[in-house]
DNA sequence: GACAACACTTGATTTATATCAAGTAATGTT
DNA sequence: AACATTACTTGATATAAATCAAGTGTTGTC
């Protein structure tokens, strides 16, 4: 990124680094937003509270930002952030972000580019939830542990089967028998937290046909 | 907008208005992007089209601005949108448009902004069709048109039960289900394409409770 | 090592909603 | 005006998936 000297000193006088311990809650919806945070390892989620109910907007790891929707709106996050593993992030400041996007166009137009990205990744997210059905869904969510978060086709998770039927929107019992569907299959092997995709091009099949 | 007067000058040199017949398509899916659309009057629906199915992702009206997510990804857009009305727009340049944000600060951020609140919208777009069922998400629909697009209680829609079905993601005959039920129970009296909305504040319980 | 608490599985039942079917009303066309 | 086409309604049936229920397996705690 194209900083001035002043900015950079700004930016480093404004950041502290923080851990947080698995299931601590990182942005908390509703609250005032101090900063923006940047992921340095671990992975989390992003979701809305409803209520009682939660619906997950995204999973997001190492290298990722959260938070910018806050520069917007009165400086309120729009959603809640937890961890699910042991997670360490960066905190910025949020004024002298917005100082920065203010002032510097080259910066604005690459905080523009996060947004836009994410814009779109929400947009297929809904489009998974309301048009796939289960079988759909969970190859989704293999897609993308697979492709944005672990880059591989043999991965361990900090989730749960609740989790990740909470992830899909299904209940705890549909999910354990896709999953059980899914290994009979020979598509997939997920035992306890580790997961391998045998079967990597029936997924992406499974994913389109819903 | 805080432009200066050669951007200005660019700005009006790459501006075409256009006018759209009810159900033309203003913007294709995975074509390439040449332009931003500005709505300057008619209802709009954008939509995500996956296979044979289609996803609404929101309707816009006069003053918004549509295809923004384009500058990034490719400069293909990533998503339809088609006119419920007769509608009359602005087409801006998309290179113009990349080349102000990418030199006036101030102009990107207000991009971002737009962005930022699509995003929110989203997200909440996004609750409302996992969690809530039929009565929630009619609602909703009742709320976005009062509130968002036509700011009065009583309006007419260039809608079709159809259409406000796709909208909610539900079938046509559900769509009739709940029309009866919201007239029976005088929260609504619709009658072809006009909407009178008679208990507001049932409605707004309706969207929260599902 | 016993016990509690929780994660997961699996089958039976229920439920919300889609689909099917068959009709009426509204609209457009020659 | 007659006819076709489409929009809408309404009841009956089908279905995907949730919930319920009752288990087994796993983990943590004193």
């Amino acid at each position: 990124m194209k900083l001035t000297t002043d900015e950079l000193v700004h930016f480093n006088k404004n950041r502290v680094e923080v851990n947080f311990r698995k299931g601590e809650t990182i942005i908390k919806q509703g609250t005032f937003a101090g900063h923006i945070v940047y992921i340095r390892s671990g992975l989390v989620k992003v979701f809305k509270e409803h209520g009682e109910d939660e619906l997950i907007l995204s999973l997001e790891g190492r290298g990722k930002m959260i938070g910018l929707q806050a520069i917007y709106s009165n400086n309120i996050y729009p959603y809640s952030v937890s961890a699910y593993e042991d997670v360490s992030v960066c905190l910025l400041d949020i004024n002298t972000l917005k100082y920065i996007i203010g002032n510097n166009a080259k910066f604005a137009e690459q905080i523009l580019n996060i947004i836009i990205e994410e814009s779109i990744f929400s947009h297929n997210r809904m489009a998974c939830l309301s048009l796939k059905q289960l079988h759909g869904r969970f190859a989704d969510l293999l897609l993308c542990l697979s492709l944005r978060i672990y880059r591989r086709k043999i991965f361990k998770v900090p989730l749960s089967k609740k989790d990740m039927a909470l992830i899909t929107n299904m209940s705890q019992e549909s999910m354990s028998r896709v999953i059980k569907e899914f290994n009979d299959d020979k598509i997939t092997e997920i035992h306890g937290n580790r997961i391998s995709i045998l079967d990597f091009e029936k997924v992406k099949r499974l994913s389109v046909v819903g």
